[in-house]
DNA sequence: AAAATTAAGTGTTAATTTGACATTAATTTT
DNA sequence: AAAATTAATGTCAAATTAACACTTAATTTT
């Protein structure tokens, strides 16, 4: 049986905010366009969903396509439908990918002119992709107030004054670092390495590395107006 | 021109997960289906995306038809797009929306076959809408843990103990009420009202209302790891 | 080689917030 | 009028936060 047979049919795309971090500030990686309408200007990395995938699975392959890399954190942060906002009438799921800053350099496919640009300053992007950028920000930020996502814009070793600019950039607020530094270990999340970065400093900050098992277990612990024991998670 | 001729195009649907609260638990609002297949099941209200329409305002408009209510609290919670989730592929964008109990009961449209139901026991959905009431439920609490979005749920007038059983069935837990109070009160999110809400209790609790200035200040004004005066929301 | 410099990391303390518990207050029912 | 019920306010110790000072480990300058 055919069901659905007089239902209209859409184009389904996806575009993905690819963000990285450069130890000073946000950087977001853009691509020259390559096909029409608006060929060769800077716009978001995206694709079509195919019919045999789910639109996560075509932004991943999409996103592979671009960085080579695979199982980035990703997560949708909107959807752009209205009519008019393209040429054609085109539904764009949109994703943020965060990508870990000390491998992003020499992956890049050959295939695309593929560009890293401060995230604050970035060139004219086509048809609606910088409110994409915008709600991608936004979801950033509410996403980290709760979980701690922002270590997958860090290598797998980093110290707490990186984590702590990471914080200073994507909220735009001064920290106290030795208070920060002190909250943050007594989360448990971090364990320390034996070893110190002495790429940014004199004396050099010590390495951690995240405890994965409190990274889980700090998922929905801070929740406002409830007491921080036994939120029931099922 | 005519861009993009030989790209795929796919049947682009909206499920909503419509819950309410009737002052001791949450319900959701369910329907048995209409259309084939599946017809006379019960399933999340859901529609098809038109072509000249967003999926949001897809969302609303499938929303208004089955309760007359306009401008509900809504938000994208998923996408569920995997190949063979339906006998055709059918990409559904998922949205929950808040609705306040006091009005519900005697807006449903004749023209469906609805019900409330407690919304942890809920009849067997089609395809993968109990998946959609997971992921529903989940947003609803994350969101909810930074912004104070319950009060969706509630009149206009509330009292405190009508939000603290709200908070208890959500987060599924037990709270002190007297500290609770303590806490909602000190936020300056609420304006006593001078009138006591007598259906509930013997010396009956005093109405509330939202302060509406303070509610859109509060937007992500408790991030963990951060220090909590001024974060700059742009 | 000593002194200056830089940024990391640890301490200290007062103020605030939280959690646990007790009491008082307003109203209806008996 | 007493009993029952639930709202609302109060108390206080413990925990957390914010603000600030100091020490430490290394490198660079003199």
């Amino acid at each position: 049986m055919d069901f659905y047979k007089n239902e209209p049919q859409t184009l389904l795309a996806v575009d993905c905010v690819i963000l990285g971090f450069n130890g000073e500030s946000l950087e977001i990686l853009l691509v020259k366009r390559g096909i029409a309408p608006e060929r060769n200007k800077w716009s978001l990395m995206g694709g079509f969903v195919h019919e045999d995938e789910s639109p996560e699975k075509a932004a991943s392959r999409v996103l592979k396509k671009l960085t080579n890399l695979e199982d980035l954190y990703m997560e949708n942060c909107g959807i752009f439908g209205e009519p008019g906002r393209e040429e054609r009438r085109v539904v764009s799921i949109v994703y943020f990918a965060l990508i870990d800053a000390t491998q992003y350099r020499h992956i890049l496919s050959e295939e695309y002119e593929a560009k890293w640009f401060p995230l604050d300053k970035h060139p004219k992007l086509i048809f609606d992709h910088e409110d994409m950028i915008s709600t991608a920000k936004h979801t950033l930020r509410t996403k980290a107030a709760l979980y701690p996502i922002l270590f997958e814009l860090l290598p797998e070793k980093f110290t707490i004054p990186q984590i702590a600019s990471l914080y200073e950039c994507v909220y735009n607020i001064d920290l106290d670092k030795r208070n920060f530094s002190r909250k943050l270990l007594s989360s448990g999340l971090l364990i320390k390495l034996n070893e110190k970065d002495k790429e940014n400093s004199r004396k050099g900050a010590f390495f951690y590395r995240l405890n994965m098992d409190i990274y889980k277990e700090k998922i929905m612990s801070f929740l406002r107006y409830l007491p921080s024991w036994s939120v029931d998670e099922s």
